[in-house]
DNA sequence: TGTACGTATGAAAAGTTGTTCATACATTTG
DNA sequence: CAAATGTATGAACAACTTTTCATACGTACA
């Protein structure tokens, strides 16, 4: 009874489709700066780089790439204003996602 | 004002070591076949091997190696019974990160 | 216009994860 | 005990992700 090729099928609640989109934004926060990056942003609104690069203390270059990858998954929003950008939370949902991991007690 | 070295600090309710936690959980659970995997032990408290496998339509080692990693990092847990290996969800809190983001209407 | 500042980008290197395959281990049953 | 069944394991490889570095782009202001 070995299962053959094909990807992942199920009957559930949850498409294949829509695991994919959860497993995707799951991986677009499953990082230690990122998770940084929204608690960050849940506080305040919206932030430059810069303002961020300080708090967090990550070098420039790479924020950048991260702060461009959760934009382009749709988990940030950005917005230029004179020599700064300033980033800020869209996807409101993942600090809940963060929330509810945060909060239990064994971690 | 380049920040230097030393990994990502801040000042928040989250601190550092629950931010790489949190981080761990989320790509623990971040694949489409892991989450179809607690999707399917949220609803059925536990299957073995076969059944998971037939269910998802996933080879038997590839499951195997995703269910002890989920294991190992104490999402799942597990009992033999006779031949068979009997899978559990151990931190049914997963259960509410995907319903989370899986409620989102633009997913 | 040139210089400085803030930010992005691209390519290479490093690190991690997912998949496959062959094989081993445990349990049951003949 | 041998064979069959269910599951795990390890090594090799492929596919990603993260980090770094050098450099480019955009805006402001002297």
């Amino acid at each position: 009874m070995t299962p053959t090729a094909s990807p992942v099928a199920v009957d559930m609640g949850l498409s294949v489709e829509k695991m994919e989109k959860v497993a995707f934004i799951l991986k677009t926060t499953a990082h230690p700066t990122r998770i940084a990056i929204v608690q960050l942003l849940a506080a305040t609104d919206s932030l430059s780089v810069t303002d961020i690069s300080e708090k967090l203390n990550v070098e420039q270059s790479l924020l950048s790439h991260h702060l461009s990858g959760m934009k382009l998954k749709g988990i940030l929003s950005s917005t230029r204003d004179g020599k700064n950008i300033y980033y800020a939370l869209k996807m409101r949902e993942v600090i809940d996602v963060i929330q509810c991991l945060a909060a239990c007690t064994f971690l």
